[in-house]
DNA sequence: TTGACATTAAAACGATCGTTTGATACAAAT
DNA sequence: ATTTGTATCAAACGATCGTTTTAATGTCAA
């Protein structure tokens, strides 16, 4: 192996500028030249180390989405195992808390959602990586966890409805910062951000916990 | 007045092929000349009629955007009004029967929230636009609306918390459509549609209602 | 019929895009 | 010392971008 670190940090280096880029412009109105230059780097150094700029993009998920994904469903399982017993309370808990808190920092989770969004909205390549190695598993494992302490008579559908429910505010209020900041007059600051988990951690433990109340009867 | 109507209609023509493809792609990924040649006319059409680029797409919101989302309003309040007394339970019904199905078309409610996603992730001018004219004045009689029939405790942000959550649910599976069909297996047909309403409104519900009845005791 | 005006059309503008090229620097291996 | 392979660089490629220009229309009023 003949690359040192020089090699290595310039593609860590583009990596990580091209993620910020991406998930605050989008795609499209990122250019090779704007990465190069956040990256302090030479303009066909993206060509040179990913091929060309749509590689890049794809080694974002490969090599900065995935992985922390991982470690937000890693949190997450631990989370709820702190908590004993699945109970839908407790998997919305946890849910919230790994998603809304959780190891990630605000800038971290802020990229990561907001990239996510992107690919929601018009899926590329990069979807059916994250569909196929991150969310059908996470969603599969949500389902089997969360089905023998819902109500009987709530199908798989009704069930999956349910979780990419708590996801849809999670995404949204990630999301939609800058929109809520200017509608609603609150700032983004540690103590909103702290009443906004609260707030889903509430909605979404009612959506859940309370079909399993009130549902079957 | 010289124009006549083949005038008028090129307009028309660029504000609607305009429109979709900006719904579908954005911004930056739309050029003057994809507009231009789905509207089936010249390519300085679009700077004849509107300047540029950027005065097409905030036309779009003005001549299309903000006219459906009143209509969509008006809708909510018949609807309302049908139901009696603003309960938290008849607000959630009316809402998401006005923004799920409505007196909109399919495509046109896709492109409806779809446009709007893209300005919640990054505002233009055109966000200012909604903001002052739909949202903030609809979203203050949501809260006056509501704010005597939730329990006492709750405070504004709360209530505005409550609001914008069911919008996330709303916007989250009209926007994310593709994707949720291709995470969940189900295609968005008539019946899915049916069964999708049916989830929002309920988990909407419990949202509102099960604070009116769970939150203060 | 003529003049004024609104609209469309073809062609070109400079700018920027993603990508490629060829030269150069530098380290490790022979 | 020479070869080999990796990484960086400046420079240029053709393509496409938004926009402008200029000419050719068609349409009414005078």
């Amino acid at each position: 192996m003949a690359q040192k670190d020089k090699n290595d940090v310039t593609k860590e280096r583009l990596l990580n500028e091209a993620e910020g880029l991406f998930a605050q412009k989008g795609y499209n109105a990122v250019s090779v030249r704007e990465i190069t230059k956040a990256a302090n780097c030479n303009l066909a150094a993206v060509n040179y180390h990913f091929g060309n700029k749509q590689n890049l993009y794809l080694e974002v998920f490969r090599a900065r989405w995935v992985p922390r994904a991982r470690l937000l469903q890693e949190h997450f399982r631990k989370s709820l195992a702190a908590q004993g017993s699945p109970s839908p309370t407790a998997v919305a808990k946890a849910l919230a808390e790994a998603f809304l808190v959780g190891p990630l920092s605000d800038k971290e989770r802020h990229r990561h959602h907001q990239l996510m969004v992107r690919e929601l909205g018009q899926p590329t390549e990069a979807f059916e990586l994250v569909a196929d190695q991150v969310m059908r598993p996470f969603f599969k494992g949500l389902a089997d966890m969360l089905r023998p302490v819902m109500p009987e008579g709530l199908g798989e559908e009704r069930l999956m409805l349910n979780i990419l429910s708590i996801f849809a505010m999670v995404l949204y209020f990630n999301f939609a910062r800058v929109a809520v900041t200017r509608i609603t007059g609150y700032e983004y600051d540690t103590a909103f951000k702290a009443r906004l988990v609260e707030h889903i951690v509430e909605f979404s433990l009612k959506g859940l916990g309370g079909a399993e109340k009130e549902e079957l009867r």
